[in-house]
DNA sequence: ACAAAAGTGTTGTCGATACACCCATGG
DNA sequence: CCATGGGTGTATCGACAACACTTTTGT
């Protein structure tokens, strides 16, 4: 007989008893997005037993706010914490979970789902979508097993059920919101330099900019902090470093900027 | 002792049976906007045995995507159909329901709900926005009685739970398409004047525009088409009328306007 | 010295705004 | 015949894009 794999105690609580903690029939995934080598990237998890990948995502607690719920789920796969956190839209196919999925999950564990367990009821999930700075120390410290990974939007493949869909419609919003919004606040580390922030711009975009044109419009939103300090180390000459300035940056987040791309 | 009030089988059905019908603690709400009297108006429905103002709404059937159910809600109340019903946001906080007030509704009709009763559950709503036309023979059969009415959306009050915040937030959500989108196909009768679609547009957006730069940037969308005849009848110089070009209104849908407001 | 990267300046274009003028109609 | 509203034209301003020139640094 094969050797058989424990199934780990959270997993099995939340099978047995889930439908007394959560709300039914609702789920929040998070398209958690980072940029590191000139890559917009997605947090992945792997699903266990299978060759497929998820995104990071969670039940809703009875009495819990879906932005609550979706910030915990945040923290728990990233640490971070204060992270600008939206909800983009809801994904409501009957079609889009399935059932087979779970069962094959739980199989490997020697576990057969009984066909009425909420687990395998349809699911509606609302998506948000973060940004996170990869060279936050908290991150790094929970991104770092074999069941995690940072994958390039650009390369996605082998994801769960829709959540290509869910990524590529986060994606969406992100550049519909990047006219409006200041972005880079949690993409960028603290201090970087204005061809390192007009890469994420470009990234998003997906399209070249004007490096002299970003320069001035982006100091013309007035959210970042001018530093004396250069970027030494590098070849040619030495740029500026720059910081965002919080106040102003939160201000914008509020007010909107007026630009646009 | 009083006159006692039958329920309505429709209702008697949902509090009984809908755990078998619907996706439990999900529900969708619709803003229904219609421009009148140069004023936007949302529908809203009286809750019976109360003085309050509720949005149409409803459930999510158990295998029915979330948008064919706001659209059965849609067609339910106003009878007209292909329109454009735009999901977004959802409203999730739990105490956004309160089981009191369903207890109330159904204490007239002399019925008290079991306290596990699926209605008195924690309901999360996906909030869907629409636009239709009032001159729609449709909409005509169907809104004409006492428990249904076209509320100015400056003129809020008593309305049920957190659906007032529903509705500003349906208007945000309105606005920042207006940059984008075309809007105006479904708010408007067939013909329509220039100075009439304006008007429109001044009423979401909550400012004068100018006249002439109105009618140049809207003939620039080219969405429009200009007939020859003239609205007769008013006072001084009759107006041209215009009537909107469906192929290249829906081409713009899809692709999308590029100037802003 | 030179290549490569970064800082700063200039110009042209186009859309948004503001405003002027003419036309048609009803009273 | 004039008040009112509608149609059409023009000047100005500002944002954005395109492009030139200078400055700094490593090799």
């Amino acid at each position: 007989m094969a050797k058989r794999i424990q199934i780990p105690s959270n997993k099995k609580l939340v099978l047995e008893k889930g439908s007394q903690i959560y709300q039914p029939g609702i789920s929040v995934d998070c398209v958690i997005l980072g940029f590191q080598e000139n890559a917009l990237k997605v947090l992945l998890l792997k699903v266990d037993n299978t060759n497929k990948w998820a995104l990071p995502g969670g039940f809703i607690k009875k009495n819990e706010p879906i932005e609550l719920a979706a910030d915990r789920v945040l923290q728990e796969r990233t640490g971070v914490q204060n992270i600008f956190l939206q909800q983009f839209n809801v994904f409501g196919d009957p079609n889009r979970s399935d059932a087979r999925i779970h069962q094959n999950r739980y199989l490997e564990y020697g576990i057969k789902i009984p066909k009425d367990n909420w687990l395998l009821q349809r699911f509606i999930t609302i998506g948000f979508y973060a940004l996170v700075d990869f060279s936050d120390e908290n991150l790094k410290a929970v991104v770092s097993d074999e069941t995690t990974a940072w994958i390039d939007i650009n390369k996605l493949s082998h994801l769960m059920m829709d959540h290509e869909a869910i990524v590529i419609k986060a994606l969406e919003a992100l550049r519909s919101q990047l006219a409006y919004l200041p972005i880079g606040r949690n993409l960028m580390p603290k201090k970087f330099t204005m061809p390192e922030l007009q890469k994420l711009y470009e990234t998003i975009l997906d399209r070249k900019l004007d490096r002299r044109n970003f320069q001035r419009k982006m100091l013309g939103f007035d959210i970042l902090n001018k530093l004396s300090e250069l970027r030494k180390g590098g070849a040619h000459k030495a740029p500026f470093l720059y910081s965002f300035n919080d106040k102003k940056y939160q201000k914008a987040l509020k007010d909107g900027l007026y630009g646009s791309w």
